[in-house]
RNA sequence: GGCGGGGUAGCCAAGUGGUAAGGCACGGCUCUGCAAAAGCUGCAUUCGUCGGUUCGAUUCCGACCCUCGCCUCCA
């Protein structure tokens, strides 16, 4: 079997077929944060399924440029600017700092080029001529460039490849900005944006006047600078299938750098959003979680990252703290298990031929096969820790069996990335280890009542003690 | 209004034209001085409603109900 996904473009489950000649680069562009406010983990979990995507293809050997861009001017962030008195490189920088740092909590790997929107204006400018050359793009007195859907589509082009709309329904209300009527058509969209005082500061220098990038170029520059004209993968949030999906093909495809025949992007892929009793999570709504909110929780990364890849990416999914509690429990169990494997194996080496290894490994790629399920994938990996603990208890399983086991483990969390089994939760201190050993005196001695004392002083600390066959041992409690 | 999803046990969530994965919760058991933890184990005659096609549908078709998203900044 080899990997399938689904095409936003085709609608349909799709072979993947990379570009490259020798089947082996992978270009693969994930739509960014906004760096304007903290994000929150509904925006997280379109990036950690571009994470799972991304190390899903290295899994299968392919070599997977990951381009993540930085949208770090926008009016939000003018906004905030002006509000905070502060410039624009203060602003973003913070919260992108902060994203970052939030990214590695959960796991992800950094991507190859994390490009910013400010860094590529040259780029952006260039691709705004080029528009304007084919008389795609047309400028409005007051210096703005628009994008002209209508000469878009005389040209030979169609709009509307990710979705089904019919422009002149549009009904774009009363919430066109005012500084849009110079716009020939309703639907047409902005490439570059002129000047205007509320910016302060914040503008650039271009053939047109001063003003700033509208803002679907930066991705089409940004993405064709650094994986060319055309490119195998475009992830990002449903929410921006259209328009700003939809605009970017427009504008990269108009501009004509593609070779005959070919598109922007092969394979468009689309996660679905985070929900909260049923509602999107969002900021304007507020029903929003940070990572830091549930951090402060006591929950941890891994658990959110083991929780946000629990659902297929596109299906809507429910976030709520019991699920939250459930993934703690579900990880719980594989921790568990890796624990007593690791035990079993000691320092013994892995047998070469052992069932379960091949079991969990060919059942997770097959599951990933499909389009990423998930879903199904953890199916197949809590079946492999039924088995590994019916094995472990019925002591059949050896020494280099377990370290087989552990190894295909290891593998398979190249994958998720869990770090599951990897640490026994930290060191017990001394002082602690004192203390067990002291119920354990007790205890021989039949002292349960001060045995059961220093049970209950432990549990205070958030330290339960496990009473195994093999003697007690300390674990942190949630 | 247009377009696109979704409705599967208490909750979350896969899946298939041939009789329902997995996780959480819950019950039972093992272990234990008692517990806890852990492990094992049990738990949907049924897949929104009503029709149709079929030897057979949760899975295909039609109608309807409910719900969410996009059409406006948005992961």
């Amino acid at each position: 079997m080899s990997l399938r996904v689904f095409n936003t473009l085709s609608r349909s489950m799709e072979a993947f077929v990379p570009l490259d000649p020798q089947g082996k680069g992978v270009g693969m562009y994930c739509c960014g944060p906004t760096v304007h406010d903290v994000a929150h983990i509904g925006n997280f979990r379109t990036f950690v399924f571009s994470d799972l995507m991304r190390r899903f293809l290295e899994h299968r050997g392919y070599k997977v440029r990951h381009v993540m861009n930085v949208t770090d001017v926008e009016d939000k962030i003018i906004q905030r600017v002006r509000a905070g008195k502060t410039t624009l490189k203060a602003h973003t920088s913070k919260y992108e700092e902060a994203f970052f740092a939030d990214l590695e909590r959960l796991g992800c790997l950094k991507p190859t080029h994390i490009p910013r929107a400010t860094e590529f204006i040259p780029a952006i400018l260039e691709l705004i001529q080029a528009l304007l050359d084919r008389g795609i793009g047309y400028g409005t007195p007051d210096g703005s460039v628009y994008f002209s859907i209508e000469k878009y589509r005389r040209a030979g082009f169609r709009y509307g490849q990710l979705l089904s709309l019919n422009t002149d329904e549009l009904r774009p209300g009363e919430r066109v900005a005012a500084d849009e009527y110079g716009k020939e058509s309703i639907a047409d969209f902005a490439l570059w944006k002129a000047r205007v005082p509320e910016d302060g500061d914040v503008y650039w220098s271009s053939p047109w006047g001063e003003g700033r990038p509208g803002w679907h170029i930066e991705c089409s520059a940004m993405s064709m600078k650094l994986l060319g004209p055309s490119f195998d993968l475009h992830l990002g949030g449903e929410d921006l299938i259209f328009p700003h999906h939809e605009d970017e093909i427009a504008q990269s495809e108009a501009a004509g750098a593609q070779c005959p025949g070919c598109r922007f992007v092969k394979y468009w892929m689309h996660g679905a959003h985070l929900l909260v009793e049923g509602k999107k999570m969002s900021k304007s709504l507020g029903n929003y979680f940070t990572l830091r909110d549930l951090l402060a929780k006591g929950f941890t990364g891994r658990e959110i990252r083991f929780l946000l890849m629990s659902a297929h990416y596109r299906e809507s999914f429910n976030f709520t703290l019991e699920g939250l509690q459930g993934a703690r429990s579900a990880l719980g169990r594989i921790d568990d298990c890796l624990n007593r494997l690791n035990e079993r194996a000691g320092g013994a080496t892995a047998s070469s031929e052992d069932l379960s290894r091949a079991d969990l490994c060919a059942g997770v790629e097959e599951a990933l096969d499909h389009d990423l399920n998930v879903a199904q994938a953890w199916a197949v990996v809590f079946e492999w820790v039924r088995e590994c603990n019916r094995a472990l208890s019925e002591a059949r399983i050896s020494a280099e069996a377990a370290a087989a086991a552990v190894g295909a483990w290891r593998r398979i969390d190249k994958i998720f990335a869990l770090g599951a089994g990897f640490s026994s939760g930290g060191e017990v201190p001394p002082e602690l280890e004192a203390m067990l050993a002291e119920r354990q005196e007790a205890r021989r001695v039949k002292d349960f009542k001060r045995s059961d004392a220093i049970r209950d002083a432990l549990k205070a600390q958030n330290w339960i003690i496990e009473d195994t066959p093999a003697g007690p041992r300390l674990k942190k409690s949630g």
